[in-house]
DNA sequence: CCTTCTTAAATGAATGTTCATTTAACGCGT
DNA sequence: ACGCGTTAAATGAACATTCATTTAAGAAGG
């Protein structure tokens, strides 16, 4: 039984550095109560990644490779597609809103090479989809894709002042009638 | 000709603090770079506002009071009032910056009187609208607003990923060609 | 018109605090 | 006993905020 367990350190503190981040942003995080969190020194976040902005940037590429392909897309289906894509978001609101930090602070940053190669799987199962009808072709498939992620995560983005419009039970139905209704040829 | 201008001050203060903010976010600013861009020193911010955070709410106070009913409702054709939403975001990116490191640092804050005023008058009009059939009325109002506005700014929360699908000159009819689909009856 | 007095505006160096990062010592497991 | 994981404390840079001082614009008086 191993007491001393870098591994595990290390697993807390990535936990508590999403906590931390997603709450404050880099800017706002701070070292001392990320590392209390993680139940470890603040030094030892030094020996494990390359500072403050290094933790940031490593939580950031251990989200991106769980979540790519975490919903695979089901381009003949897309109603069900955004309304799982909607659960997951709704699951992880964490995840969620430190991706809304990073999209802010590291907004220079190009779009990551995975990242881009699923959005073209994606374009390509739609281009598909539409060849055999399922989806509607008079609108070219990146165009369908936006409508379809801009739905599925419409209530992410909204605010207090929207959000309260709908219930939680509504808002996946909200997101999958809507999808239908724009996507059948 | 007055050498001694504090209300031109107090304008260039917040012009500077807008741009300064919407860049970096309240927890990112600096209060020295944002006093420079303004042309005044540091201590000249602390005799107008409460501080740094205090200037942040001036800013966004300053916001909402210019935005809202900037772009009046027209719920008989809402793919228009669609599109000069998306205008007016695109015409605007600093403030729509600003808006978003609000919502994430202020997260907890209650939505303003006005804000939520207006939003009441937008679900009326809806309804209204909704009662001469110019809108679908097999949806509460609510979820036809919500839906209208996610679109309407469906690309300002899309990042570089999603955005580079579809060219600038598109991006407008994506939106009210989409509103037309889900709000007609 | 000048000169002096008064008040407001504005500055920027000094202050004190907050924080990320470094360092040096400690002790567990082998 | 040795080396690595870990810590607590030390360091110092970065910043927000304050404040003593300077500068400018009127007001009062001659």
């Amino acid at each position: 039984m191993a007491t001393r367990d870098p591994d595990r350190k290390r697993q807390q503190l990535m936990e508590a550095a999403l906590a931390e981040f997603a709450e404050y942003g880099v800017a706002g995080a701070r070292v001392d109560r990320l590392a209390k969190r993680a139940g470890i020194s603040p030094g030892l976040v030094y020996s494990f990644f390359a500072g403050k902005e290094g933790l940031f940037e490593a939580v950031y590429e251990a989200i991106v490779e769980q979540t790519v392909d975490a919903v695979p897309i089901d381009a003949d289906d897309l109603p069900e597609y955004a309304g799982r894509l909607h659960d997951t978001a709704a699951r992880h609101p964490q995840v969620m809103r430190f991706l809304a930090w990073y999209a802010l602070e590291r907004a220079e940053r190009p779009v990551p090479e995975v990242v881009a190669r699923s959005m073209d799987e994606k374009i390509t199962a739609i281009e598909a989809a539409q060849r055999s009808g399922t989806v509607r072709s008079d609108k070219p498939a990146g165009e369908v894709l936006a409508l379809v992620l801009a739905l599925a995560n419409m209530w992410q983005h909204q605010g207090e002042d929207v959000g309260h419009l709908v219930t939680d039970a509504q808002r996946r139905s909200v997101i999958t009638d809507a999808v239908r209704r724009l996507v059948t040829p």
